[in-house]
DNA sequence: CTGCATCCGCCTCGATACTG
DNA sequence: CAGTATCGAGGCGGATGCAG
């Protein structure tokens, strides 16, 4: 049996299930569907197999995970329930999300996470369904908006309102408050094909408009330290 | 250094800063204002103090956590920045709480941090501040709902609309829809002093009438399993 | 080749004792 | 009271092995 705090308090039970390290990345994982063993440890750079099938084991003894046809593995009702907790620790890992773009490993399907968890429903009226289409490194998805919910769906759009061009470093630095979205697009770091108009309606349903949504900490503001520490 | 995933994403960046063990539950003790480290200490049972020392220093490092005069730690602006991400990992962890209460430690602070997540703006039209005070288990606090806006403060109200008597086992069987508060009222689980009107208009700020808001994942339930497992 | 169990070195964690 | 030092136990990371 997995480590417990031991308090009768509903975050430490939430950690209880989903705190050991490595878990609530394998449910980011899941959060775009089922998926075998394999593809799994592909999406988790890192993660030893070993403990990869811990996990599953742990999460589907909760009721979390459950196991598919074929080896695959899919979230319960349950643990597609953690969506709206990933997606705020993911809006608030924005503030660390490095400068320099390091040697770390990278799936664009991360970047729909982190758009997910900028959502503002209720900026831009929009009366049908909106369709932007979205093609960062290779990978490809689009983004429907409707009302007050997204969804981001794989692969290319039928006939998107918008087609946006760019990579994920850009993505970040948008996203961290670094970069203006429409410097982004007059240097050409981010091509779109549809409207201007679009593409500002579209950024109007993540970030407010002049504003850095997501103001980064830099590598020196993480130390409020105020004098000198030891560094070893 | 810490332990990271190496991941260019926002959730993992995330939690390589607060996903350690004990970070998060160090947080939510800081939520409400600053401590000083015996204080935490003690409203953290289990915890080592050389690893509440060793998470200090690593939170503010970061920026989360800051020392305030006289060996007080409190959260920065950033680190209060949690607070969404908090409420919706034990929003989520109500539906793993225990049926019977355990042996665990239990400090009413913690039902603020529950109460706080189950808050709906929008339900409840009030014109003027709502003021509700609460009595768990020799602990006194009230709830300030102006608005879209709940704040929670230590201590009586001084002229409360409604005062809630009640204890933390009956507050989480009505929050994991176990119990419906009409129910704990009657049957006297739940002593109130005011309008009944009042503390039904209460009850709809956090809940919906007639449903239970966050079904019980039981015991049973949480095996999927189909099959016998080994048990060892 | 995929899915997972096993083994081992290392680092984190948990408990206690110790210092300013 | 605030925080540090020490040490055993156990979770983690990486490599290997085996069954379907």
């Amino acid at each position: 049996m997995s480590r417990k705090y031991g308090h009768y308090c509903a975050l430490a039970t939430a950690l209880d299930v989903v705190g050991e390290r490595w878990t609530l990345l394998v449910v980011r994982e899941l959060l775009g569907g089922p998926l075998r063993f394999g593809q799994l440890k592909n999406e988790l750079p890192g993660i030893p197999g070993s403990l990869l099938s811990a996990r599953l084991q742990g999460l589907m003894a909760y009721g979390v995970v459950e196991q598919l046809d074929g080896h695959t593995y899919g979230l319960t009702p349950l643990g597609y329930g953690l969506t709206p907790a990933l997606g705020e620790l993911a809006r608030w890992g924005l503030h660390f999300i490095e400068e320099q773009r390091p040697d770390d490993a990278f799936h664009p399907r991360w970047i729909q996470l982190a758009l997910h968890s900028m959502f503002r429903p209720g900026n831009g009226e929009s009366d049908g369904p909106a369709v932007y289409e979205f093609r960062v490194e290779g990978y490809i998805f689009h983004l429907i908006v409707e009302g007050k919910t997204l969804r981001s769906v794989d692969g290319p759009a039928g006939d998107p309102d918008l087609l946006v061009k760019t990579d994920a470093y850009t993505l970040v630095r948008i996203a961290s408050g670094r970069l203006r979205p429409a410097e982004a697009l007059d240097s050409g770091l981010v091509k779109i094909m549809g409207e201007r108009e679009e593409f500002d309606r579209c950024v109007s349903l993540f970030m407010e408009a002049g504003d850095t949504p997501i103001p980064y900490v830099g590598p020196d503001g993480h130390r409020r330290r105020a004098a000198v520490t030891k560094e070893t």
